[in-house]
RNA sequence: GCGGAAAUAGCUCAGUGGUAGAGCAUUGGCUUCCCAAGCCGAGGGUCGCGAGUUCGAGUCUCGUUUUCCGCUCCA
């Protein structure tokens, strides 16, 4: 079910000008999608809905447009260019992947625990008396292990170091590592997979390589300092943006899920060292309640880390029900000072944070709230896309495909419908209606076919209102409100009109 | 990247070697009709792309690209 609804949503994307792949007339680009009329205006309005949410609604978060080209030598600070580097190799047999170093770090480990269990059943043997120190440091058999865990790793790390794929595999076969299930030993040549585009600036050579951000954070990080002074912030504050980033998946799948060019929409708040659990906590509550504005609780959950990144001291992703299951759709991170110590080191300019309350100076630490922007608006759409029964004219069943968006999210907040096109009272009055509304939001002029089908095609797109101008309009200057849900209409004056819906559709009814 | 499946009109799909189809959608008109699919017309496809087999390929074979599923990866 799940799985048909995906594919429904997929072609109805398609259909109603949301989602096109992209480069389509040349048998497409592996994941990358174009947003098209209606996803753009959609896609938009999440963003407004964030951003209203981080940087209007907080005296201390504002906002920021960092340049997607940075200096190389912030990715190396921020550790993308030794962490985003994964050699990978491949089981013939099982047909599964592995990462060729945590084979062999998982070998290291079996070697060290066998000379644990030398030592443990030596610790049985002697009791009281034994020495472990000096025992771990004369047994011929323990030494053997650990001096050849120790040379392991110290090939490993070099060859890692200098991207030595090769040695990496002659590793493999020399330490007979299997496949875990199969036994298999039947492996691929290893692999580099770097997870970073990259480009060059200069126009010649090859001289002054640039990589594509792979993650919006970055720039925030490395004006912490512009903000913070121009801005005169006292920490706690934070620093909002919206943008692309763009990673070389290895595999880009599952529509927008995992595109290889991405938006994010990214707070980093600074705070006092040890203060940092507090707010970590705060931000979770926060930006849950954001998502259940516009998201059913019980397709929300919180799911912790295991293993925290190089940066991190505490993680959790938010996840959302999605036709293919529960996956990741915001990350929070307690990213310590790793990523301002990182970029201080490294550039040698300061950057810390005077507090005149301590008195003192220290690197601020960081809680960070990232949201995949087409995540969101996956998640959008796969809530609101619902084929439901109705009744028709003759009072029999009939199906409309309906976009249940939050009104503030709608792409179009209302349509304006003539009850007959061949009536130029009816025609020229509604024309006048939409001329007057199109100042206040996004509205649709739609005159052809009959206006139960004309309904249907807002009900598709998620329009949540449509007003129509009919006969009585003409005898006293009123016209009907029709709602989206409950197909429900009212008559009201039609100086009215911009005022009810401009309420209802107002993004202050989810912030 | 490996394995499996698929690709025909904007969408969903039919078409088993002999002149490319349907429904919906789009568009022009009729219908004066407040919850789609009433009537008359019109437009739109070198069947993903490239080779091969054949007198002849949407159909068979190979390659390739893209998509979906599984593995893998996911800051």
């Amino acid at each position: 079910m799940s799985e048909d609804l995906f594919k429904r949503l997929v072609s109805h994307c398609k259909e109603y000008g949301f989602i096109y792949p992209s480069s389509e007339v040349y048998e497409g680009l592996n994941g990358v999608y174009d947003y098209g009329p209606m996803g753009v205006e959609l896609k938009n309005n999440i963003k407004q809905y964030w951003w209203k949410a981080m940087v209007q609604m907080h005296d201390n978060i504002v906002g920021l447009d960092s340049a997607i080209f940075m200096h190389p030598k912030i990715w190396k600070a921020s550790g993308h260019v030794d962490a985003f580097n994964d050699p990978l190799v491949d089981n013939k047999d099982s047909k599964k992947r592995f990462r060729a170093d945590v084979l062999i770090e998982t070998e290291i480990d079996k070697l060290i625990a066998k000379a644990d269990k030398e030592v443990d059943k030596a610790a049985k043997r002697f009791g009281d008396s034994f020495d472990e120190k000096m025992y771990r440091e004369t047994n011929p058999r323990v030494m053997e292990y650990l001096q050849k865990a120790e040379t392991i790793e110290k090939r490993l790390a070099a060859a890692l170091k200098v991207g030595d794929m090769a040695d990496l595999k002659a590793l493999i076969e020399e330490l007979e590592i299997t496949e875990p299930d199969t036994g298999s030993r039947n492996w691929t040549e290893v692999r580099q997979f770097n997870l970073m585009f990259s480009t060059q600036m200069s126009n010649t050579g090859d001289d002054g390589k640039l990589y594509l951000r792979p993650e919006t954070a970055q720039g925030i990080f490395v004006n912490f300092l512009n903000v913070q002074k121009t801005t005169r912030q006292k920490i706690p504050f934070g620093i909002a943006q919206i943008g692309k980033a763009f990673r070389n998946e290895i595999v880009a799948r599952q529509f927008i899920f995992r595109m290889r060019e991405f938006e994010q929409m990214e707070m980093q708040y600074f705070v006092r060292p040890g203060t940092e659990m507090e707010w970590y906590a705060y931000w979770k509550e926060k930006r849950m309640a954001w998502h259940r504005a516009v998201t059913p609780a019980e397709k929300l959950r919180f799911k912790d880390h295991d293993n925290l990144a190089h940066y991190a001291n505490a993680a959790v992703d938010v996840q959302f029900e999605f036709p293919f299951g529960f996956k990741e759709l915001e990350g929070i991170h307690s990213r310590t000072d790793f990523d301002l110590s990182s970029h201080s080191e490294l550039s040698g300019k300061k950057m810390q944070y005077f507090d005149p309350e301590l008195n003192e100076h220290y690197t601020p630490y960081v809680v960070e709230t990232s949201v995949g922007c087409d995540r969101m608006f996956l998640t959008v759409l796969s809530n609101a896309l619902i084929d439901e029964t109705v009744p028709d004219a003759k009072g029999e069943d009939s199906t409309r495909t309906v976009l249940r968006l939050a009104p503030a999210l709608a792409p179009v907040k209302c349509a304006v419908l003539p009850l007959l096109r061949n009536n130029e009272e009816l025609v020229g009055k509604a024309r006048e209606i939409y001329d007057s509304l199109k100042h206040y939001f996004q509205c649709q002029y739609d005159e052809k076919d009959a206006v139960g089908r004309r309904y249907r095609r807002q009900d598709a797109i998620g329009t949540p209102y449509c007003v129509t101008i009919d006969h009585e309009t003409l005898e006293n200057g009123t016209v009907t409100i029709r709602e989206r849900d409950s197909m429900q209409q009212e008559r009201v004056e039609i100086g009215e009109v911009a005022r009810i819906v401009g309420e209802r559709v107002d993004m202050r009814k989810i912030l």
